[in-house]
DNA sequence: ATCGCATGAGCAAACGTTTGCCAAGATTGT
DNA sequence: ACAATCTTGGCAAACGTTTGCTCATGCGAT
């Protein structure tokens, strides 16, 4: 029934002029009652609300954004979508856009400079009121790009030091120190840590805190590769650590995608975790619950993340909000599941080694 | 540099008017010049591009939709980011994006009805140039709003007969009809099927197929489970198949995720996959080459998929190519890794079953 | 009865582009 | 040398909103 009049008026423009003229209003009371602007008779906005929905009017964000100058869209520049720490970001960034009445411009660098740039193109060409960066390795003339036309940002884990942009840091210490002292309770004395890209200040910042922690219980942090937080990446890393004497016993991987790339090579190795090999991941992906064997792993709540980061750049965003940094914290901790056990008695395998 | 000359500019708006004053041209002349258009004299061009380049101007493209009557921005509502499919489509879907200058809006409708009308509402309030509708079960009345609106669609499965409408249909039966095929090869006598949540269509449509590939070799079909597309989905599957007797050796899901539970589910209930239980996945997201046993999964190709979804919304926009309904066909195959084996002998059990 | 003031509606400019149309200059043919 | 044609740049309208300002109306206070 509603389609029906639709139908019969589609060959009308349904702009905010043709709600004006049938409601027998100016097209400025249209416009104030449909953002409900109190300063609007009941009686009018009734009326005009009435043919707003008789005619299925849907107001043009476009027209809107450029005389209010506010797009109400948010861009969020990820490394990777694939990555499945990514979309449970996404999820909850969406769902508080919906609820905020904001758009999400989403783009994926890939890891290419390039693509980098094309982002903070695409970003700045929509006129975003905001940016969350959950990239690395962005370079600095791209983010000057952003920072010169005022966008509000938002980074996670290291970003500069300036107004208008808001920093979450994550507290790795805490989470990976936890793993340590649990594979170093069950008796392991050959730990490994396989890193993320060490062109990253994030991955450089997880391997200090392995390193630390390691010391701390004083065993030697000697057995470090690196990976690239993809499964492949774990794959391969695990074919290297089996080069190295005394063998590891622990794995601790510095993501999740890692952690089950170990895992899927331990199988080809013929090697059982946990135990013969135990393995640890990184980030508590949904997906770390539903390995075989379930991944013990350190926890880093992407919902908080993105709930984090949302509110930092609607702070910004909205009511003016604080123009000078801003730094939120968060935390991780060790998650117990099935992936690490005792470490096995040296010379003893519970397997011919075929 | 470039940098240190925007900032002694940026007190100026940036607009194109700008541009125009410093490069001597008329505004005409610069939209010209920057959209390539052919007719500009290079000299003239040359100059514009200069001043754009020295000044850092990207275009608005709010206004341009404005005038333009078209936003280059593509749609794509899919039912929850999450899983893991959907992502290598948004990821497949972002490069063509970025290579035909779209931009891409994306929803995700997490199966509530509500969410389905918020995108929708969203898509047209943006006035997006076409809508890739990913998600099963939209209400038809949401799908009119589109198309009253002469948005170019298309669907996934299943769709309404109707112009600006495209439509890619999947081929399920035949990489079904491998799976069953090959469980029978490896002797299964006892072989379940968990579907999707059967009140959409394309879940019909599997179980469907693997009805009739059963009847084609004479097993019978009884062992239905309805499950939901999730990883507890699959796990909740597998324990209400243990109730069957006698029970499923080989277990076909209706996709990886599914397929995941129920690996998982085995491990809890200490059933070796794949001597005790042979499991088959569907849609060969790339974690199904990562999960321990490999799984053996019917292939669609994702990224196939998501080309065949954003050619069919260019051709619909571009050139205004065919406004008739569009068909496109992708097929399905079987992909052996190591989820399946020979059935387990009747009577003879590995393991003392505990 | 008159004045002042609060309330709420409308006028019109503005946002930053694209593009149809026109005119001026350049080029060609006779 | 002149008319006819072709090129190319500019003028100005348009896209669909928001919003500062003005103005009419009605009310209470004097």
């Amino acid at each position: 029934m509603l389609l029906r009049s639709q139908k019969f008026f589609s060959h009308f423009s349904m702009d905010i002029r043709e709600i004006a003229r049938r409601a027998k209003v100016s097209t400025a009371t249209v416009s104030r009652a449909i953002n409900r602007i109190p300063t609007v008779d009941p009686q009018l906005s009734k009326r005009v609300w009435k043919v707003v929905d008789e005619l299925g009017y849907y107001p043009n964000t476009q027209a809107r954004a450029l005389v209010s100058g506010r797009s109400r869209i948010f861009g969020l520049i990820v490394s990777e979508i694939t990555n499945p720490f990514f979309p449970e970001i996404l999820q909850t960034f969406e769902d508080l856009a919906v609820e905020n009445n904001y758009e999400i411009l989403i783009t994926s660098t890939v890891h290419d400079p390039k693509r980098m740039e094309i982002s903070v193109r695409r970003m700045i060409e929509r006129r975003v009121d905001g940016v969350a960066i959950l990239t690395f390795g962005m370079e600095d003339s791209l983010i000057e790009h952003l920072r010169f036309r005022k966008v509000p940002l938002v980074f996670v884990d290291v970003g500069p030091d300036a107004p208008l942009v808001a920093n979450i840091r994550i507290d790795y210490q805490n989470g990976i120190r936890q793993a340590v002292q649990h594979l170093a309770a069950l008796r392991h004395k050959r730990i490994a840590f396989v890193t993320g890209p060490l062109h990253l200040k994030s991955a450089l910042a997880r391997k200090a805190a392995f390193q630390q922690s390691m010391d701390e219980i004083g065993l030697p942090s000697d057995l470090i590769i690196e990976g690239d937080h993809t499964l492949e990446g774990g794959k391969a890393a695990l074919i290297q650590l089996m080069d190295f004497r005394p063998r590891a016993t622990g794995v601790l991987c510095s993501n999740d995608m890692t952690a089950i790339g170990v895992i899927r090579e331990a199988y080809d190795l013929d090697l059982s975790v946990p135990s013969e090999l135990s393995v640890v991941g990184f980030d508590d992906i949904r997906l770390a619950q539903f390995t075989t064997p379930p991944l013990t792993t350190v926890q880093m709540s992407q919902r908080e993340l993105a709930k984090l980061a949302f509110q930092a750049l609607m702070s910004k965003v909205e009511a003016d909000g604080p123009s000078h940094r801003v730094e939120y914290k968060l935390v991780t901790s060790l998650i117990l599941r099935d992936s690490t056990a005792l470490a096995p008695t040296p010379g003893e395998r519970k397997k011919p080694s075929r």
